[in-house]
RNA sequence: UGGGGAAUAGUGUAAUGGUAGCACAAGUGUCUCUGGAUCACUUAGUCGGGGUUCGAGUCCCUGUUCCCCAGCCA
């Protein structure tokens, strides 16, 4: 047996406390958590880091995890929803085909169980409206009052809770509470709902009820009919933990343990799914999939790779403190992982073109091109080089600063993979603006190198004018242009620090062959610009590609001194 | 002014009484047929004040700051 020598990694809390009570033996250290989103949006990354958290830790400790969906208020939940969330979990790579679970699977028992508490005393039927309930509960400072309905006896609340369930009252006529203790200094403990008429209908259970589980009441029922062990969820809900446990302990059910994780926040983005679809219903994006969102589906169309989002929510870790991230570590995690794996192509976003003069007119010389210098088995791949080319205008400076080391009037440099070559003259319309340059080749440097030795200090791209194909590129920034989105001035809100320029779309770039073959879905580099990956828009006359991130760019930050 | 939480480089995150480490960001250099990648290096931190201890980020006391809670939302 050999030493396994791996330095111990240290276990966040989350970790430590399974660890203990797998030592413990306590639930005969069983791990089983569970993601119990609400049907009422797209996920978007800070689910990922839920997700990834609640799947990891069942994978670690050879447990389960169930995907659960909190269905409980049919007025905001869809099964548009429903079918994105089990898109996006999958795709971020989590078997859950035996493993999908509805909290509305549940509203019969937890019907039942609620019928026990009004039994024992511990819950009643009232009649306060939402805004003399709001008035009962007092404040944070002060308690609370005692509802008039309080002390309905036993049967009488058995029957008025039988007749919210049979339709018989109107929305909001009428509310089932618990009985618990209005002077709590813990608000989430002064008799709160459970039950709310509702007549609407349901997108699994239909017209069959018109009351519906508060969520305080549902979820820990839910975890505990589920048999989970750990229940994660985020901060705001450590104030409702005591509520749940006394649900749990009043029906002496399997009691779960919650544990609290602060929430996912980054850099010039929001997370919240209320602002995201303010967003998608004000067409302030081009839908929940739209690149610029943070939601698994947006990032997925932006050519993120699931690998990259596991990776970053490894790396940020799970604590207590709340935390903001710097996108900058997502755009990390996301190029870390395209190097390794994204093919390299050549494309021209911002095309200047470029005459050989000394190239023979209809000569094309297909060159052999690496796919992936950092992946041997990726192969190589021919480009055309003919007489006529399109660079990248950036690439070309008619009068370049010191630090500037590509093309200029005189100035030689490296075609990738081509030839070395010479700028002999710039063509300019009568603005005065360079529309071409007249370039000469050297012959000798075919492929790149040169037999004498000689050196050029710049590698540049180019596509064959004459041998390309057409694109369109989706170029995206940030959506917002401030760190924090929801710092606004008095009267405004978050969309004020919307970014005008989070979308520029560039048509008319210019592709080599060898793209016609990616499909939609698939990453590529285009070489020294960024990673792209192919649109579902794309067409058999025009590619369509996003912009997933740049590349490093050592010049730009130079230019920018 | 009630209750519940949290404070470690610019941003995150470790160190469970024993050398404050890692990643990102920033910067410098190396290398390069991508100004990419790689490699090497640098900058930079325990919220304040007391105490316990040979020794405190860690334990105790005290103060400060920040977050959450008054939906028939989740």
């Amino acid at each position: 047996m050999t030493e396994n020598i791996e330095p111990k990694r240290s276990l966040d809390f989350v970790r430590g406390i399974i660890t203990e009570d797998i030592e413990s033996g306590k639930w005969d250290s069983r791990v089983h958590t569970r993601f119990p989103p609400e049907p009422n949006g797209y996920l978007h990354i800070g689910h990922a880091k839920s997700i990834n958290l609640n799947f990891s830790l069942a994978q670690e400790f050879s447990g389960k995890c169930n995907l659960r969906f909190d269905d409980t208020n049919p007025v905001k939940e869809e099964d548009e929803y429903v079918n994105s969330i089990i898109e996006d979990v999958k795709w971020l790579g989590w078997d859950i085909d035996d493993s999908i679970f509805y909290a509305s699977d549940y509203f019969q028992q937890m019907y039942d169980y609620a019928i026990e508490l009004i039994k024992a005393g511990k819950a009643y039927v009232c009649d306060l409206g939402s805004e003399e309930t709001r008035k009962y509960r007092g404040s944070l400072t002060a308690p609370g009052q005692n509802s008039p309905y309080r002390n309905r006896t036993v049967d009488e609340n058995l029957e008025l809770f039988e007749k919210m369930k049979n339709g018989e009252f109107a929305d909001g006529s009428k509310t089932l509470k618990a009985k618990i203790d209005m002077a709590h200094p813990n608000i989430n403990m002064r008799d709160p709902v459970m039950y709310r008429i509702l007549h609407a209908s349901h997108h699994r259970s239909g017209d069959k009820w018109c009351i519906y589980p508060m969520y305080d009441w549902a979820h820990g029922l839910e975890d505990s009919l589920e048999g989970i062990t750990h229940s994660i969820c985020t901060l705001e809900f450590e104030n409702h933990r005591p509520l749940y446990d006394w649900f749990i302990d009043q029906l002496n059910i399997h009691h779960p343990q919650q544990i609290e994780f602060a929430r996912l926040n980054m850099t010039y983005t929001v997370m919240s799914k209320r602002k995201l679809l303010k967003l998608v219903q004000d067409k302030l994006v081009n839908g929940w999939d739209d690149p610029r969102m943070p939601t698994i589906s947006g990032m997925r169309r932006r050519g993120y790779s699931s690998e990259a989002i596991l990776d970053f929510c490894k790396t940020i870790g799970v604590a207590k403190t709340e935390s903001t991230i710097d996108f900058a570590l997502l755009e990390h995690c996301v190029r870390n992982d395209l190097n390794k794996k994204a093919n390299r192509v050549m494309g021209v976003i911002d095309p200047l073109k470029v005459v050989i003069e000394n190239y023979p007119e209809d000569q094309v010389d297909w060159l052999d091109a690496i796919n992936n210098p950092e992946d041997a088995e990726a192969g190589s791949r021919k480009v055309p080089f003919t007489r006529e080319l399109y660079i990248e205008r950036g690439d070309f400076m008619e009068e370049p600063p010191k630090k500037f080391f590509r093309l200029a009037p005189g100035r030689e440099v490296r075609l990738r993979y081509g030839y070395f070559v010479t700028c002999t003259d710039v063509v300019k319309n009568e603005k005065g603006e360079v529309i071409e340059l007249i370039c000469s080749y050297d012959p000798e440097t075919r492929g790149g190198n040169a037999p004498d030795g000689r050196r050029v200090k710049a590698t540049m791209h180019w596509v064959s004018a004459s041998e390309s194909v057409l694109a369109e590129i989706r170029l995206y920034n940030n959506l917002f242009n401030t760190e924090n989105p929801d710092k606004v001035e008095e009267g405004q809100d978050f969309t004020a620090n919307l970014n005008s320029d989070s979308l520029e779309v560039r048509i008319n770039c210019f592709l080599e062959p060898a793209c016609k073959e990616i499909e939609p879905g698939q990453t590529v580099q285009f070489e020294r610009l960024g990673y792209f990956c192919c649109d579902k828009d794309s067409t058999a006359e025009e590619l369509v590609f996003n912009r997933t991130a740049t590349l490093k760019d050592t010049w730009a930050k130079i230019n920018k001194k």
